[in-house]
DNA sequence: GATATGTATTTTGTATATAATATAAAAACA
DNA sequence: TGTTTTTATATTATATACAAAATACATATC
């Protein structure tokens, strides 16, 4: 047999209106969208050079998600994104991320721990180094770590879609993703509690980690006003 | 001008995608539909009278609530329920109707306070006089209010979903909505934390009624094995 | 000039048509 | 008989078409 041609991976197969939700929703987040700004579907659909359809059923999506507002036979906005609504988030997320690193103490394998670890080390290392790309995506690989550790996974889509958001915001008012220099205590001290199985102390610390980052944004807004 | 007339009120109208939404979710939830049950576009819009499209937009959002699980080109089903699922999400219910109650007993008002005693004492009097629909609709009240106090959109948000998910687990396989005797001595108790404002005590109350529940689920399915 | 009123245009809501894929049944073959 | 291949059917995915409503703009009226 031919061995040029590879195997058509059919997993690959992504419906349209997942391409297009997806990639809706990353410009959403990335600010490329904005707040506000009407969302209309043929006009997404000729950009996109598909039909409305898709493109109905991925705004559909989006405001189940948070992301998008609709009004019946007005159409769709992206979703306002005020500080009132940062502020619920941010208090929804403390809650569920004490209760997933809790968990994550109780229920982390051996090899979790490590796993934890390494990426622990990339992160310091990325965020020493001031590689903000690098070090979001530790950051990001190191709370799913933990979350994934929960094993609930009711917990891991719920804290996923609200970390999203609070990207969003970040993203949208606060430009520089300000990599605090306490960060790195933080995830540390989150790391020891969960490697030690002190489900308190980790409940602890990863609470006052979100806390934080809520006393980060009020302090970066009253600066910008 | 003629008093005949009243005004149109225009927020009645739902599109026809809100009004099967809603159809198949109340039928999801009460078992009408039952879980792993296939959800065929042309069979359902043909039993309903309307034209496939606001039946996929209708299943779309069901997905995302998770009601209903899709398989791209296949099709969709009706969400299983596994008891691991279940235990899931009152492990986060547990958790968030504890920031809920806590965030009520610091944040309601002294007219909420009054509102929250009287639907209690209804639930009481419907309790004691085993009328089970009356009892569950204070309940969903009793709990709406304190949601309702937290003043977190939020959380009232992802508390509603989680609390639908429950609901339609107890109706599958618990029938009887078992008017447990503790039901009304736990109401009664988080009650008196809201209304003394004590934070705290609040959260440890609303925690314990779910944990409750976790409980008698568990129970329930151990005595139908 | 301000306020209605009518008309055209845009946009969403719903229905239908066509294409692609999956499932099930029938036929061919070993 | 059991297994593969073919064919038919059912079902979803996407595109298009048409209807209804919202918006914007022009025109008329006072």
């Amino acid at each position: 047999m031919a061995g040029k041609l590879s195997k058509v991976n059919f997993n690959d197969y992504k419906p349209l209106r997942e391409v297009i939700f997806n990639t809706l929703r990353e410009a959403i987040i990335a600010g490329e969208l904005k707040p506000g700004e009407r969302l209309m579907e043929v006009k997404l659909a000729d950009k996109m050079g598909v039909s409305r359809t898709p493109v109905r059923e991925a705004i559909r999506k989006l405001e189940l998600e948070g992301l998008v507002e609709m009004i019946p036979r007005k159409g769709a906005h992206v979703a306002e994104l005020s500080v009132k609504n940062i502020m619920d988030v941010l208090e929804v997320r403390a809650s569920l991320d004490g209760l997933a690193t809790s968990l994550a103490a109780d229920r982390i394998s051996s090899e979790g721990i490590k796993d934890l670890e390494q990426v622990l080390m990339q992160f310091v290392s990325y965020a020493e180094k001031d590689n903000l790309q690098g070090t979001i995506k530790k950051d990001v690989e190191f709370h799913d770590l933990i979350y994934g550790a929960s094993g609930n996974d009711k917990l891991i889509d719920i804290t996923s879609k609200l970390r999203e958001q609070v990207h969003r915001f970040r993203v949208i008012y606060l430009k520089d993703y300000s990599s605090h220099k306490d960060l790195i205590e933080e995830h540390k001290f989150i790391y020891l509690a969960i490697s030690k199985r002190d489900r308190e102390l980790a409940k602890e610390y990863a609470q006052k980690h979100i806390n934080k980052q809520a006393e980060i944004i009020i302090n970066a807004l009253k600066n910008i006003k």
